[in-house]
DNA sequence: TCAACACTTTGCCCTAAGGGGAGAGTCAAG
DNA sequence: CTTGACTCTCCCCTTAGGGCAAAGTGTTGA
């Protein structure tokens, strides 16, 4: 018969813990006064309570070990929970490798470059859409703005004229991954709400869902937008990855003779995990 | 100007975290509607808040996040920042491997044996402590009762002669950790709350204290006390750990003449982890 | 036998990062 | 104007207890 602060002083279990086990049903005193609520312990007891001990540190929950502990549980549970609980661990050891693996390269980079990047990669799923779309070709760079402006002007039109009242924000796609800086051919698309017709310059339909695109956030001119294309593929290759689909820049925030210092383009490269 | 489920859509944030990180001073609105308190976000938002998802992905908590995103932060702060949370990723890595490992041999064992352990052996630190001592030698463990209550009589009644109240729980130390089957010498001690004088026969010194030992509980008859033993010594040697002291036996529950069946007896054996 | 002190009880609030829901106010379309 | 979709704030919930407060209990010294 061992009082509270006795048996936790054997068992190195703090009372607090012991009277939460008690009322989760872990580990019941033997003995509560029924006067003053006191709660007694034995020392036979021990052997129940490291048990406890050990499944918390083997990483179960105070309700899986309820389970565990149970009289009529059977062996193939116990080894389901086990099972269970090795893969919980699994998991989260890859996650933490891969974590551990990014604050080292970030932690190298802050070493070389003396300051932080303006842009953060971020790995993200894309859904599928229903587009209106129309295909261009950009002679040079330099001089792209009239003809994309006037590609998304045919696509808007179109999709207005066919009764649309909301759509989305101007995506271009460019399919040709090899290195060209001349006659780009390039795709402007919209996604809309919902079918409208074709025609023979404005074709409609659904762009595939992408699994995993790495993605950065560019704010400000295009003009400094290959400063978002130099470091998403830096990452790419650094991280493992490797380009398996067609880039897109989404033009989250356009205006048309606005200040391009409030453009806000994002730049998605689909990736898939290099062999 | 963007409402909330439209930048949550956006950015893939739900409403509520994106409501979080205006609290915490995150991520604020670029405009809260006075009247109606409204949310308003824009797209060159974003940005900032892909970095607060990714120093959340590399595990830095919210507040935390918001030091990092601070303006007037250093980067020698940052790289502190950075390289405290690798040495909390690799320890939990190390922790995780370990009870990985864990996991994995109960497995084993319940493949084995059909049925799970009595024991659980669990790794603890012991404090130095007080004693009151006496040495004796055990012929042989057939008919060690009556010697080794022989020989706590003699430091209970030197202890409770001192006017001593209270002592803890009998110990008995096993200095000799060659195996003999006979003429084992054994010292029984007695924990006592402050000094009293030596004798010819009992001396009083302080224990020093042990940093691990790995021990079980065994409930029951002294008779089956080598189960106990079975199982701590495969465990010592099956989790890489090797006997660095001598093994202690402490009579947690014990009454002369009582029930066997309700003595308490805990195994210990200092360890460390082998070379 | 009484006062003091150590101990125990229950109950409440707190943790991190939101999720779920209620009740009330707001916005846009028909 | 109404309706439905959104949004707001507020409250409770999650783990495994820690900290504290008020009230009751047990032991001990005088």
């Amino acid at each position: 018969m061992l009082k509270i602060s006795d048996f936790a002083q054997l068992s190195r279990v703090s009372p607090k813990a012991l009277r939460l086990y008690d009322r989760m049903g872990l580990l019941k005193p033997i003995k509560v006064d029924s006067q003053s609520n006191y709660r007694y312990y034995s020392a036979t007891q021990l052997p129940r309570l490291n048990r406890i001990l050990v499944f918390k540190e083997l990483g179960f929950s105070l309700e899986e070990i309820g389970c565990l502990l149970n009289e009529n549980i059977s062996l193939a549970e116990i080894r389901g929970m086990l099972r269970l609980k090795q893969s919980e661990i699994q998991q989260r050891l890859l996650d933490d490798q891969s974590r551990l693996i990014r604050v080292e390269m970030r932690l190298q980079e802050l070493e070389q470059e003396k300051s932080m990047s303006n842009y953060e990669v971020i790995l993200k799923p894309i859904k599928s859409q229903l587009v209106a779309a129309t295909l261009g070709i950009i002679p040079n760079f330099d001089d792209c703005g009239p003809i994309l402006e006037s590609l998304f002007d045919q696509v808007y039109t179109y999709a207005f004229g066919n009764g649309l009242k909301e759509v989305g924000c101007g995506i271009n796609i460019y399919h040709e991954t090899t290195l060209r800086d001349k006659d780009i051919p390039v795709e402007a698309v919209v996604p809309i709400p919902h079918k409208i017709p074709t025609s023979d310059r404005i074709w409609i339909y659904k762009l595939p869902e992408v699994e995993t695109v790495a993605c950065v956030v560019h704010h400000g001119s295009f003009a400094s937008l290959g400063n978002a294309y130099c470091t998403l593929l830096e990452w790419v290759g650094k991280h493992g990855y490797q380009i398996s689909g067609s880039t897109r820049e989404v033009y989250l925030q356009y205006e048309r003779n606005g200040d391009p210092s409030q453009y806000v383009t994002e730049v998605q490269i689909p990736v898939e995990k290099a062999a």
